[in-house]
DNA sequence: CCTGATGCGTC
DNA sequence: GTCGGAC
DNA sequence: GTCCGACGACGCATCAGG
């Protein structure tokens, strides 16, 4: 056996380049080591983020069978294009441009949309810059992450800048209450203008790509490694890639850059909104930079890939146009069932969500009843949802417990079901383009006489009406709400189905109840857009024993005219009682304030949940309207009335 | 071993 | 899920 | 009108640290 000699393998590798040097080491010596980022640190000068990039794109290109191209890292400096593209599509202002980065970017002043539009539609046309279709869009979306959901809450972002700039914690979130601001506190922090030597956009791109999933110290050490290498305006933007909801260039939808990809990839536009109604934007732009237009002209409805549903309006208008389909609406999981079969007969199953996550293999029961149908492949879109089975009989279980049923391998005492509300393709026949009455009667026919069969999950068909009057309408309404259903949906009959759009053809009639709660705190905005409003959300109380008051919940804020009302009726009428307090929140811890009772708020809910700890809270609160200066507690509603409102749509 | 922090998914 | 705001 | 980010709820998986 030969002994290895690491200083010879590691010169041989160097000169092959940094990517070819890694990959030539990754596999004899790196692949071994506990510490490989120390590895390749000090033997090929590898920054941290880069080798959580290489190790990642090497994974990856193995699993796809491709070559990993020595110059993958290769491309135009990340300030470049921070500052010809990302800056004038941000929309920021000249000033504050000014005084953030001490410039005011390449055209002096805001873009109007059409000329945002020319400049993306420069930018995709450019080959010259080392970046790929999908490269582009995910910056002119400013979404590294291809659309999948990327969080990193305050607190690590906080953590990661405080181990480069070498302040704590602590005293770096004080400063962001001072400055309102996540990516003006690092761009304060942030002693350079431009990175040395450049950071290439790629180098940036690739670890931000592979970092779902990574977590805790790993994660940090990645973006402590770009951070630390970024000057003002890489880690404005960079920040802004990585805030979750906060994307750059929020202006140019989807629209403006179809139109982009047509013109400069010589396919066609009308191609392009078909195919974006069955992929979502990257999707498509690796579809056109992988497989062209022939690719393009593939696509289609058919089972086994995943489509948006259907979503319905907001609420239903205090005029409808009747006669409208009235349909029990159930609480539970947006599911769409695909059965496909090939030419000898066997057959494939899978089952979809709302936003197109496969859940298949959570539900082994699915398979079962996609076989079930009397045809050889369909989409089905429904609702996953449940039955509670308890002392005084069954009752709709919530979504939540659903959740936990599917998640949790059982446990819960429900039975699930799924409840197909439509059909938008059967054996080679995309159906979406016919009205919604033709829809349900092959559904009708396709479902109805598997009701009540013995399958894993049963299968039935929605339950509702063709209404001609309004109190028709209320009459199945009130039935639909005395069963413990949620209400009702409303659909036009005519209708087509709009694969992944929201359409009022379909609106939703919900019970809305209201109580008088205290506000008790409020808790500071996370926005970074303008002046917009100071509080991001309130926390309300009802009245407990005592008499004393109960925290119930937090109510998203409101506009910015009432908030600013708001604001300073609590100055003027000394509210403040000077005590700060956090809440844990899904986008990290929050700091905000307490408030004395003095502000009533009225507030709109659609029930009441409660959580394994026995915690009561309210479903979907918003606040209808606040009245200031009330000094009597007598006048709230109370912790028992929320309890009674609980147990009364449990046994309903 | 338990608990809290974090991320990601559903509504 | 809802809502408000920018376009 | 449409789009999308800022917000609400819970539950589960995972990891860090006492």
């Amino acid at each position: 056996m030969r002994v290895l000699d690491v200083e010879d393998l590691v010169r041989e590798a160097r000169s092959k380049g940094t990517v070819g040097a890694y990959q030539a080491l990754s596999q004899p010596l790196i692949g071994r080591r506990s510490n490989r980022y120390a590895f390749a640190r000090e033997h090929l000068g590898l920054p941290d983020h880069l080798t959580f990039a290489l190790e990642k794109e090497i994974e990856q290109s193995e699993e796809e069978a491709r070559e990993l191209g020595p110059d993958c890292l290769s491309s135009i400096p990340f300030h470049d294009l921070c500052y010809g593209l990302l800056l004038p599509l941000d929309g920021i202002s000249p000033r504050r441009s000014q005084r953030l980065f001490g410039m005011s970017g390449p055209y002096g002043e805001r873009l109007d949309s059409k000329e945002r539009r020319a400049l993306v539609a420069e930018f995709l046309g450019n080959d010259s810059l080392g970046l790929d279709l999908v490269d582009k869009v995910a910056l002119v979306r400013g979404d590294p992450f291809l659309g999948r959901n990327v969080g990193t809450s305050l607190n690590v972002l906080l953590d990661v800048l405080s181990q480069v700039v070498f302040r704590s914690p602590t005293a770096l979130r004080d400063d962001l209450g001072s400055i309102g601001d996540v990516q003006e506190v690092f761009v304060r922090h942030c002693s350079r203008h431009k990175s040395d030597p450049p950071l290439t956009t790629r180098e940036v791109l690739l670890p931000l790509r592979h970092l779902r999933g990574s977590w805790g110290a790993k994660k940090k050490r990645v973006l402590r490694s770009l951070v630390e290498r970024m000057g003002r305006l890489e880690v404005f933007f960079m920040i802004a890639f990585l805030r979750q909801g906060r994307r750059v260039s929020q202006t140019l939808g989807d629209e403006a850059l179809l139109d982009a990809i047509a013109a400069t990839h010589d396919v066609d536009r009308g191609r392009l909104d078909l195919a974006r109604s069955l992929v979502d934007v990257f999707e498509l732009a690796r579809i056109v930079r992988d497989e062209g237009k022939e690719g393009l002209a593939q696509l289609a409805l058919k089972p086994l890939s995943p489509v948006g549903p259907m979503l319905a309006g907001p609420e239903i208008p205090k005029a409808p146009n009747f006669p409208l389909f009235f349909e029990k609406k159930y609480d539970g999981i947006r599911l769409m069932v695909h059965k496909a079969s090939n030419e000898r007969g066997a057959i494939r199953v899978a089952a979809y969500t709302r936003r197109r996550h496969d859940w298949t293999g959570q539900l082994p029961g699915i398979n079962g009843l996609a076989w079930a149908l009397p045809c050889r492949e369909v989409i089905l879109d429904g609702e996953l949802h449940g039955t509670f089975f308890s002392e005084v009989g069954p009752r709709p279980a919530s979504v939540y417990d659903v959740m936990k049923h599917v998640r949790g391998e059982g446990g819960v005492p429900i039975k699930l079901r799924f409840t197909a509300f439509d059909v938008i393709y059967l054996d080679g026949q995309d159906l979406t383009e016919r009205p919604f009455h033709q829809r349900r009667d092959v559904l009708q026919r396709l479902v109805g006489p598997l009701s009540g069969l013995p399958l894993p999950i049963p299968l039935e068909l929605s339950d509702g009406e063709l209404v001609r009057a309004r109190p028709d309408m209320m009459r199945l309404y009130n039935l639909f709400r005395a069963q413990g259903y949620e209400g009702g949906i409303a659909k036009e009959p005519n209708a087509p189905y709009s694969l992944g759009r929201r359409s009022d053809q379909w609106t939703k009639l919900k019970p809305a109840i209201t109580l008088d709660l205290a506000v008790t705190g409020a808790l500071y905005t996370t926005s970074v857009q303008g002046p917009g409003a100071t509080f991001g959300s309130y926390l309300v109380s009802a009245l407990a024993e005592g008499p004393s008051l109960q925290e119930v919940g937090r109510v998203q804020g409101l506009g910015a005219q009432d908030s600013a009302r708001l604001l300073s009726s609590i100055l003027d009428e000394g509210l403040l009682t000077g005590r700060r307090l956090e809440r844990d929140t899904s986008s990290g811890r929050k700091a905000g304030v307490e408030l004395r009772p003095g502000i009533v708020a009225t507030v709109r809910f659609e029930g009441v949940v409660r959580d394994d700890t026995g915690k009561l809270s309210l479903r979907d609160p918003k606040i209808l309207r606040v009245r200031t200066g009330e000094k009597d507690l007598g006048e709230l509603d109370t912790v028992k009335e929320i309890e009674r409102l609980f147990q009364k749509q449990r046994f309903s």
